[in-house]
Parts: C-alpha cells; sequence; structure tokens
DNA sequence: TTCCATGCAAACTTTTTGCAACGCC
DNA sequence: GGCGTTGCAAAAAGTTTGCATGGAA
C-alpha cells in the first residue's frame, strides 16, 4: 500500500487538520471543504477526500462511520463513543469511557474473530429538544 | 406522513418479503433487486427501494445502518446486534440479548435525550479466517 | 530532480424522484 | 373507479479517480 510513503506537508494538508482539529462537530468531507475554503478558495473538493482519506489511514485522524449516509471526520482517535441528534443529525463525543468488556459478551455468541466495535447512541440534542413543538 | 395510508399488497411487495425473509444475510437493495428478479424480471431497482422504504417505515423489516456505505435490510425487527466482516463484508446476527443498561450509563454524560444504541461488532468471518496467508 | 500532491472534471455508486400507466381494494 | 403502486429514466447525493501540472524534500 502506500501505508510507508512518505507524507509531505503542503498547504492544504495543514489547513485540512487544522480546520479539523479548530470543531468539535465531527464535520463531514463537505464541511470541511467550505471551512478550508474560506483560507484557501481554490482548494478542491477532491483533495479535501483525499487528504481526510490519507489521514485516517494513517492513524491521524479519525474516519467516523455512524448511521446515516455520509461519513464523518473525527480529530481525536482515541477510542470514543458517538451520539447523533436524530432531528438535526448533529454529532457529538461522548466523555465515557469504552466497555471493553462488551466484545468478551459477544465472542461466545458467534464463530467471528472479533477484532472491536462500535457503539453508538442516538437521542434527541438539547438544542432540537427545546423547538419541539 | 404516509404512516397511516393503507398498503396494498402487490405481487411486487410480497415478493420483496419473502426473499428478504428467505435469507439470514441482511442482503442490501441491490442483492434483493437481483433475488427478486429471478422471478419476476421486470421489477425495478426503484420498486425494491420503495418498498424497503415503506415497510421499514412500518416497522415490517429492519433498515441496518451500518458501517459501510450500503444500507442492509433485516426480516427480524426485534432489537438485535450484528457483526460485520471487515474482509467480505457480510453481516451476521449475534444471538445475544441487548444491553439495557449501556443508555443510563450515556446518560450521565451528556444533555442530549437519549433514545436508543446500535451496536456493532467487527472482526473476520470463519470464512475469510481461513482464507488468510 | 524526484515523485507525492493538487486542481479540475468526469466517472461511479447508491438512493431518490417525477411521471404516466397500471392494478389492488 | 379511486388512489396507492409500478416501471422507466433522469436526477441527486456522496465519493472516487484519471490526468496534466505543481511544489515539497
Amino acid at each position: 500500500m502506500k501505508q510507508d510513503q512518505k507524507l509531505r506537508i503542503t498547504k492544504q494538508r495543514q489547513l485540512i487538520l487544522e480546520e479539523l482539529r479548530k470543531v468539535v462537530t465531527h464535520p463531514t468531507a463537505d464541511e470541511l471543504y467550505r471551512m478550508v475554503r474560506e483560507r484557501m478558495p481554490r482548494v478542491s473538493l477532491g483533495t479535501v477526500y483525499r487528504n481526510l482519506e490519507t489521514l485516517s489511514g494513517r492513524g491521524v485522524i479519525l474516519k467516523l462511520e455512524l448511521a446515516g449516509t455520509q461519513r464523518r471526520y473525527d480529530a481525536t482517535t482515541a477510542n470514543h463513543y458517538h451520539i447523533r441528534c436524530n432531528k438535526c443529525g448533529c454529532v457529538e463525543d461522548l466523555p465515557m469511557k469504552a466497555f471493553d468488556n462488551l466484545e468478551g459478551e459477544a465472542r461466545g455468541a458467534t464463530q467471528f474473530t472479533i477484532t472491536g466495535h462500535r457503539l453508538e447512541f442516538e437521542g434527541v440534542c438539547p438544542k432540537c429538544g427545546k423547538t419541539e413543538h
């Protein structure tokens, strides 16, 4: 793979990483593209996608595969859980420690070799809860 | 919405449901389309999508929002967990009971109103494990 | 100077939708 | 017969990719 290729520090790559680290909202590629474009108007969406792919491949950032179609990205790579608002679709970190025991319990129920788990909560965020009729 | 409209039992709808219930593999819309097409060659992919949407909206089937891009469907609507092979992408049910305590623990860590959780395991299926070099 | 990265646009994949014809109730 | 449903095709939405040029190291 290109896993062992050396990464070049381009202006685009720096900005993408910088903008992602600025926010806690786990933006989509398109949201990030718009953020970066404010500082570098000629950046292309393809570049954003390519960098997000490269950076998550190296473990610099996290590619979130959550419910809902669009992929989101996270500058925090430590294992943690997320909660998604099913009104507005926003995603937040959940400041709680991971359950390591879940996989052990699953191991007895399958022939798969288990390598990880993904836990995602859903609910209504405070903002949407207020607006509720 | 159309939640309270009455459903008609069309030949297409019957076949889609029948084929989905035949398998335990949680097929994608396209896979299901191919299955149904063997018995009704002129069925359209749009019809499959529309029916899967309608049926999952009524709770007759389950729309799975798992990691990886493509959506999958499940004839079993009871709350249960899944495991996905990250080699071949196949998805299986996990015969274990749901953890009801997870949401309680998350409640203390967020301002969201929590309405549910989605837990998904990942690993390598027996078939892919064997083929491993 | 090398070769990874970029911009641009086209291609792709998955899902949705508009519309006239169809057929279940 | 009314109106939900279908087939067909086009459109959307999200992501990937080919290619010539550009720019880190």
